[in-house]
RNA sequence: GCGGCGGUAGCUCAAUGGUAGAGUACUAGCCUUCCAAGCUAGUUGUUGAGGGUUCGAGUCCCUUCCGCCGCUCCA
């Protein structure tokens, strides 16, 4: 990509968005209606280059996964798991404790806490309680005078909304203990830890979406449409395992939409409340964990920078240790610099080892076995003259996981601010440098003027290659007009039927980037055209 | 969720409390032999939604929804 061309801020960001909207790439959701925070509709445009992605995804995962770190192929295989699965998954993988935790809004500042951590917050966080403890000499002066004296200036600065009781008949109970006291100051509340305010009552904010399976609306029938894909995968290794060939290690791939109450969608399509994810789960040894963690992380970099993606905008973000999952040993997330978060980097996808957290969770919840007898390396190890009880030992097992996680809909993302370019030489000032394998439309061609038998010819041309291409037949309005509007939507290139079509047989090709116009005859023009769309050297552009 | 700012045609934007407009786009026709040319005609609005004040509201007030920016949140 062409770094002067294609500038890092807000107000890009804006164009992009009013772009993608004014060529049918991506709509808001209801729009008719107003609008519905965090939702989006993929256009005619936005869908053909999200399925561009999808299954260049699936091509280099699936079909064609890259041979492994010891020149071995490896097994992989698809799937597509239901949305909604047994609600006992979400037990077994955390996402219940972790999501529908009983919260407690302040109803003065909006600070949200958990109910039933309150007191650990609020003497481990909250910068007024440290002070009162100072004040009361660790609780243990708590006369009238001492606490006016406290509310009257120390917390009238760090808890503002204090609901301290009017002084006149301040009587807090005789030895109170702590929580006591603070809750005499509140007025019999709970006090926000920030700013002292009232906190609302308990609320359960999950951030897994709820339906109900059947047709009554009740705890039994609830139902949680899946936060993440990557569930539907573990509760299918089994089947997998006994229905396939598959042996350890292998992988399991699958695309499809999850869903989250995001507490602030935010940034376009960045973070939505239904979004797509392309996961893979990758099955092995547990002692190959680490070597395997390291092979995806460099495959997934190479596959990102496949889409054309200048590598200054990638990079590597390793999570520190406090920041892991509950369930992760390791995880680093490649990002990208995001038009909004620039000249930070932003989330794109997350490699994690989850080690035989996942499958282990499941067996202890579902009481199925879910684990591995490796023949393999029962083999190697009888060869290497190991015990009786170490092969034993060794080679039954619960694998362990390598988990890629990336959101498809962030790639549609990326690609719209990496391909997007701002020249004001050309006649479309904006376009869209979409490498040509990802492009909605790959092929426009036009008659160069409606008549003289022109679009008789272009038309059994369209109709011919649109067998095998994405392709667009326009016979209006001026030429110029016609190319403008091709490079708008990225299309990498237009074929023109022009006078020496019909007496030479020739055509003219014409390059979105460049602007350049190859002669090419009528009957090499597919040859032609799908020569230039897969070969990768090609991507002068992104 | 909180605070600030905003929402008028598909898009970018005008419009002292007094007739809702321009550019562009789009459609049809003419013209046009290579980069948004020109001419003619046409379509396009519950001014985000709901309520209020007023003889009269895009404009003032209230509520709500949506968006942007900053916090907060993002197992």
């Amino acid at each position: 990509m062409n770094p002067s061309s294609s500038l890092s801020t807000p107000q890009t960001m804006e164009a992009i968005v009013s772009l993608a909207k004014r060529r049918g790439f991506v709509y808001q959701a209801s729009e008719i209606y107003g609008g519905i925070r965090g939702f989006w509709d993929y256009g005619p445009l936005g869908v053909l280059l999200k399925n561009n992605i999808r299954d260049w995804w699936w091509r280099c995962m699936v079909e064609c996964p890259p041979v492994g770190p010891d020149g071995k192929i490896v097994d992989m295989v698809g799937l597509d798991s239901a949305i909604i699965q047994h609600p006992k998954t979400w037990e077994a993988s955390g996402h219940t404790a972790t999501f529908a935790d009983p919260m407690r809004k302040c109803e003065k500042c909006g600070h949200i806490l958990r109910a039933d951590h309150y007191w650990d917050i609020l003497t481990t966080q909250s910068k007024w309680f440290d002070e009162l403890i100072k004040a009361t000499d660790n609780g243990s002066k708590t006369d009238p005078d001492t606490l006016i004296r406290w509310v009257k200036n120390k917390a009238r600065k760090s808890a503002p909304n204090l609901a301290a009781n009017t002084f006149s008949n301040f009587a807090p109970p005789p030895n109170p203990d702590l929580h006591q006291l603070i809750r005499y100051l509140a007025d019999q509340q709970d006090p926000c830890i920030l700013c002292g305010g009232r906190l609302g009552d308990p609320e359960q904010f999950n951030l897994m979406m709820i339906s109900y399976a059947g047709l009554q609306q009740t705890s039994e029938n609830l139902v949680y449409l899946r936060p993440e894909t990557a569930q539907g995968i573990f509760l299918n290794y089994k089947n997998i395992l006994d229905t396939t060939r598959v042996k350890v290690p292998f992988g399991v791939a699958q695309v499809g939409k999850s869903f989250r109450n995001e507490v602030t969608p935010r940034n376009f399509i960045f973070r939505s409340r239904e979004f797509e994810q392309m996961e893979m789960e990758f099955f092995c040894p547990p002692d190959e964990a680490l070597k395997w963690y390291e092979f995806w992380k460099h495959q997934r970099m190479q596959w990102w920078l496949s889409l054309g993606i200048a590598p200054s905008n990638l990079r590597f973000r390793d999570h520190e240790p406090n920041e892991l999952s509950h369930y992760s040993k390791a995880t680093v997330d490649i990002e990208y610099k995001y038009p909004f978060t620039a000249p930070d980097f932003g989330e794109l996808e997350g490699i994690a080892h989850r080690g035989d957290f996942d499958l282990t969770q499941h067996q202890k919840y579902s009481g199925a076995k879910l684990e591995y007898f490796d023949q393999d390396l029962q083999l190697r190890l009888k060869e290497q003259g190991a015990s009786q009880d170490e092969i034993r030992q060794k080679s039954r097992y619960v694998p362990n996981v390598i988990e890629p996680a990336s959101g498809l809909t962030r790639a549609v993302l990326v690609l719209l601010c990496e391909a997007y370019r701002y020249d004001e030489s050309r006649p479309s000032k904006e376009y869209f440098a979409f490498k040509p394998r990802f492009a909605p439309v790959k092929v426009g061609i036009f008659p160069l003027v409606n008549k003289d038998g022109m679009p008789e010819i272009a038309e059994k041309l369209y109709l011919n290659l649109r067998k095998r291409l994405t392709c667009e037949y326009d016979p209006k309005q001026s030429i110029g007009k016609r190319y403008a509007r091709m490079d708008e939507i990225g299309t990498p290139f237009c074929v023109t039927i022009d006078g020496e079509t019909t007496s030479h047989q020739t055509v003219t090709v014409r390059h979105r980037d460049t602007q350049a116009q190859d002669k090419v005859h009528l009957s090499q023009v597919e040859a032609y055209l799908l020569e230039r769309l897969n070969d990768e050297s090609t991507s002068s552009s992104i």
